[in-house]
DNA sequence: TGTCCACTGGAAGGGAGGGCTT
DNA sequence: AAGCCCTCCCTTCCAGTGGACA
């Protein structure tokens, strides 16, 4: 047992208490600072379900990190707790759904429909009914008792771009059909225009009431960054400068509560890993760089092939000293990848359209310029770092196998 | 002043693939 | 299993264009 690797590892002292969960985004504390006016307005709509009615649908709106989900998790954990503590004529029924993770309408009718199902024989399967009987069943199996159901859908934009509003309609227009129970819905985006792409019908009815939390400002950002700090870190670990900087470096990013809450517990992670007793400001910007490299790596590692050999050029490019590149040049290098591993060449028009994504990534810099006698392009410029996207890129076994000085001896040619 | 380059960006359509329906 | 529809990715075609140069 003292030989075993992990000794040192688990022996040593952290900076953390034991629940450093308390710094994980799904994390929901037992009270949410300035957040005080929605949490009331929410559970005013609410509080109709805890009477045996159906509460109005709302829709809550607000930019990612400003606590939608949080709020509304935490009404969900309160009435829970409240309807425990009574005996009623009727029960309430309180389901969080993602729609990022569940993003069909036969998905989300079959999750709603087989929390209702307690014979593991009967339920509803994950693919195969008709999405019109999945339908009949969740209203036949909802009706039998008297019961408030209060579904949250989560990133219901994603669902609505995704498989349109069919299910919402369904769901909406359920109510109608059921004699004991209801529904009602939480829709939770933060894109305020979503609704544009709702049928009338659905967009009045789902929008009974609207709610929108405002971004953090800097000092709210540091209350709630100190509330977490508390509960995850041995006292004096972060002193409150550390906290504001934190808070400061957020709130610059439009006041993003998650982004927050990453910085510190990052932070901490890389002081810990170093076996530092405090957290100081360099961990800070230490944690703010590793995020912004892991976020800009995500994007590259997930990128389809053929965007990452037109990237790959571009960095190749980049690499070789020439910082400003055309398409025309772009699509010369990238035909050479292409030729160097074998792979499909696609039109330079698709090519064109393949940086114009790269661009809206924020991967790369294309603007379009005339040069006047010698035609009209993009000026392309790489935006990220040089080494650390070609790192990135030759984990692609594609990109792994292009053979780097052929390519280098094809670019001086061209 | 007009020309003309090297594209841009819109439009239409093909075809592969996935999921739903019959 | 087969048909259907939808979405995504891609190609083909083409009109349009800012500005250096003759």
């Amino acid at each position: 047992m003292e030989d075993n690797i992990f000794t040192k590892y688990i022996r040593q002292n952290s900076l953390f208490k034991k629940d450093r969960d308390t710094l994980r985004p799904s994390y929901v504390p037992a009270s949410l600072p300035h957040r005080d006016t929605e949490i009331h307005q929410l559970a005013a709509i609410l509080s109709t379900a805890l009477k045996g009615e159906r509460p109005s649908n709302v829709l809550v709106f607000g930019k990612t990190g400003t606590g939608k989900t949080a709020t509304v998790k935490y009404l969900g954990n309160e009435m829970r707790s409240y309807t425990k503590e009574k005996a009623e004529d009727f029960t309430l029924h309180y389901y969080y759904i993602n729609c990022e993770v569940v993003d069909t309408n036969y998905g989300i009718l079959a999750h709603i429909g087989n929390r209702f199902i307690t014979q593991w024989e009967e339920r509803i399967p994950f693919t195969g009914w008709p999405t019109e009987s999945v339908y009949s069943k969740l209203r036949g199996e909802l009706d039998k008792k008297r019961r408030v159901v209060i579904i949250v859908l989560d990133e219901i934009d994603k669902l609505v771009y995704k498989s349109g509003d069919d299910v919402l309609y369904h769901l909406a227009k359920i109510n109608d059909d059921l004699k004991q129970a209801s529904i009602s819905i939480i829709g939770i985006s933060n894109d305020l225009k979503f609704t544009e792409f709702l049928d009338p019908r659905v967009q009045s009815r789902l929008g009974e009431e609207k709610m929108v939390f405002p971004p953090y400002n800097a000092s709210e950002l540091k209350d709630i960054l100190t509330q977490r700090a508390e509960m995850a870190f041995e006292d004096g670990v972060i002193s409150e400068s550390e906290i504001s900087l934190c808070a400061a470096l957020a709130a610059q990013e439009h006041g993003d509560a998650r982004r927050a809450i990453d910085l510190l517990r990052v932070a901490g992670e890389l002081a810990d890993r170093d076996s530092q007793e405090k957290i100081s400001e360099k961990y800070v910007y230490k944690a703010k760089n590793k995020i912004e490299l892991d976020c800009i790596a995500e994007v590259i590692r997930t990128l389809p092939t053929q965007s990452k050999l037109v990237l790959y050029g571009i960095v190749l490019s980049a690499d070789n000293g020439s910082n400003k590149l055309t398409t025309g040049q772009v699509y010369d290098v990238y035909k050479e990848l292409c030729a160097s591993i074998g792979a499909s060449v696609l039109t330079q028009r698709r090519v064109a359209d393949l940086i114009s994504e790269l661009d809206m990534l924020g991967t790369i810099n294309a603007r379009v310029i005339s040069k006047g006698r010698y035609g009209r392009t993009r000026e392309i410029s790489l935006s990220v770092p040089i080494q650390e996207t070609k790192d990135v890129l030759e984990e692609d076994d594609e990109v792994h196998a292009i053979s780097l000085p052929t390519i280098y001896k094809q670019m001086r040619l061209l």
